[in-house]
DNA sequence: GTAGGATTCAAACGGTTGTTTGACACCCGC
DNA sequence: GCGGGTGTCAAACAACCGTTTGAATCCTAC
């Protein structure tokens, strides 16, 4: 991997993903990240400047596609007739499981956009605001209109318990070892399907 | 806080405990952690060894506890006639919520628990595993109990998603800020409401 | 082919990291 | 009261950090 044709900057922006992925963005030093992409340490100030930086572009590279990818499956949700609760969380949840899945580095971003969450860093907070944060009021409004009776305020905890469970299984989180014999790409989807299932019942519960 | 007559020591835990939440455990340094505990630089070497060694005493003075408390609050609901799934659910998620809301530290410690979640670390991993992996085996059996019909394989699923979502509402990790004028002892405990509802009700999902 | 901007490179910058040292103060049992 | 373990302290250690520098190299446009 990290092969030659790649650019710099490209290979420096997989680097990170992995080494900030494994060790956290304090954790990994711009040493760390130039050695993994055979790339001169200067390299990294010069094509993005610094450390943060890098960062942040570690994160829009992912986050912009992300995002247009649930609003678009929002969208054809929303155009089906009869759409369904469970229709509706798999459009949040499937693009996030696929990029999860993604050769190439997006399953390592899933654990890097895990530690974001985890971090109490207010720039970053504010990072992921601004490129998540309407993706999940457009959410909320489609899940509002399926559950009229639903207390708004009410919905929104629940959505928050749907998105903080999601965080969690995207970056594989959790102690259970998948069965052996199942691969990884059998065993996120049949987690996804849980977790859609999992997430209607509690969104319907009274 | 982190007055006169606590030991040296117990003022380092404290400390580490704070800013290990707020910027993790590279991003902590040992002399922002003296600095904070009004300690020499060189007693955390003395009293604790090294810095990894300080970091799973932070995890043990804790853990045990919550452990213990966890499984006495499962014993108490077992021995109860007629249990269901939610008094089950509580007797997990109380203890931690407890936890959260304890004066002096607890609250930080459930965000430091919810950053070695998302810390890949092998070591962190195994120490966590050792202190815990038994309290869920436990939960499961019970589980297992009240939802005969449920797949063993599918009931870890389930509770691994519960557990993550737990992880997630203890750090607080959500977008979403508590209305104003609901104070953080209130707000808790209905979000406790709401994560026992909505996680019984995935449970029983078909 | 050669000028000139873009990129890479080795080296060094000042500052911070975890850890160690040895001298110094404390305090309790004899 | 005094010796000896226990704890504290300022200082220094080598290693590493993010960043900067200036020369060497590459590549493209003319």
């Amino acid at each position: 991997m990290n092969t030659q044709h790649f650019s710099t900057k490209e290979r420096i922006l997989g680097a990170a993903e992995q080494l900030f992925a494994r060790h956290g963005f304090a954790g990994a030093s711009l040493r760390q990240v130039t050695a993994a992409a055979n790339v001169n340490l200067a390299a990294v100030n010069y094509h993005f400047g610094s450390k943060e930086n890098l960062i942040n572009e570690v994160f829009r590279r992912r986050l912009d596609d992300l995002n247009a990818q649930r609003l678009a499956a929002l969208d054809a949700a929303l155009e089906r007739p009869g759409s369904s609760l469970e229709s509706l969380l798999d459009a949040f949840i499937r693009p996030a499981l696929e990029l999860s899945l993604d050769r190439s580095g997006g399953g390592a971003f899933v654990r890097v956009l895990a530690r974001a969450y985890a971090e109490h860093n207010d720039a970053l907070r504010k990072f992921l605001s601004d490129n998540y944060g309407h993706v999940l009021k457009r959410f909320h409004a489609a899940f509002a209109q399926l559950l009229p009776d639903l207390d708004k305020e009410e919905l929104y905890w629940r959505l928050d318990i749907v998105a903080g469970a999601l965080t969690y299984a995207m970056a594989d989180f959790g102690v259970i070892k998948r069965k052996s014999g199942v691969n990884e790409q059998t065993h996120r989807e049949r987690y996804a399907e849980h977790l859609v299932r999992f997430a209607a019942a509690g969104l319907r519960a009274p």
